[in-house]
DNA sequence: GTAGGGTTAATG
DNA sequence: CATTAACCCTAC
């Protein structure tokens, strides 16, 4: 057979099962429900395979959407999760609670550009994917451990299967300081719960960031 | 590999 | 239209 020369998800991605759903305007419309994948998972190796499999399993669509860390791909494939990641990004969407909840869970769209690789290059701009709680958790947890700066360290400790590079990592935290640190935006995209945000306080707090630049 | 300013898609 | 946050650029 031959192999496609377009494909959707990276060798990266594809290496570690993850890949991103080649959203099309139409298919947005569909109880919301395509657009909102902005993963996929994959059981088996092949990109293309688990696109077909995407796309056959409506109801499980948001099951689809585990993603990301080890610990809680194990947990999902023993049928411990069944929350949503989405669902940290819309909880303040009044989304909350709904265990299979096609209709009305769409709320964010992905770039139907985004996520393109040709002969292995990104045609992509940006991924925009949404960090959930679960990720910042981790991220916290991992600066905890590490501090701040170590941030490879605690991409292969923490993010080792994630699509998150070590400069996200960074990024992330950054944005959570202005987010919470400083306390002076208008609102948040995503609601922490409060022990988190005071750790993440006590982290900033601990470890300054900026950091001294000199001596 | 990291810090920090810059860019822009998504969102309020 | 204003702001947030994910991602980019690049000096060091």
């Amino acid at each position: 057979m031959e192999q496609p020369e377009i494909k959707f998800c990276s060798p990266e991605m594809e290496q570690t099962g993850l890949f991103w759903a080649p959203v099309q305007e139409e298919d947005q419309g569909l109880d919301g429900l395509l657009g909102d994948l902005q993963f996929g998972l994959a059981s088996g190796t092949a990109c293309d395979l688990q696109m077909e499999n995407y796309r056959a399993r409506d109801d499980d669509a948001l099951f689809v959407l585990q993603l990301l860390e080890d610990a809680d791909l194990d947990e999902w494939l023993s049928g411990g999760l069944h929350q949503s990641p989405v669902g940290d990004t819309l909880s303040h969407h009044q989304m909350l609670g709904r265990k299979s909840g096609r209709r009305g869970m769409r709320k964010r769209r992905i770039s139907p550009w985004g996520t393109l690789v040709f002969e292995g290059k990104y045609i992509t701009r940006k991924n925009n994917s949404r960090w959930t709680a679960k990720e910042v958790k981790l991220l916290v947890q991992g600066v905890s451990k590490f501090g701040v700066g170590r941030w490879s360290e605690l991409k292969k400790k923490y993010f080792k299967t994630s699509i998150r590079t070590s400069v996200n990592l960074k990024d992330k935290w950054r944005n959570l300081l202005r987010a919470y640190q400083e306390n002076v935006q208008k609102y948040t995209l995503l609601d922490l719960e409060p022990p988190l945000v005071e750790q993440i306080r006590k982290l900033a707090a601990k470890h300054p960031y900026p950091k001294r630049r000199h001596s």
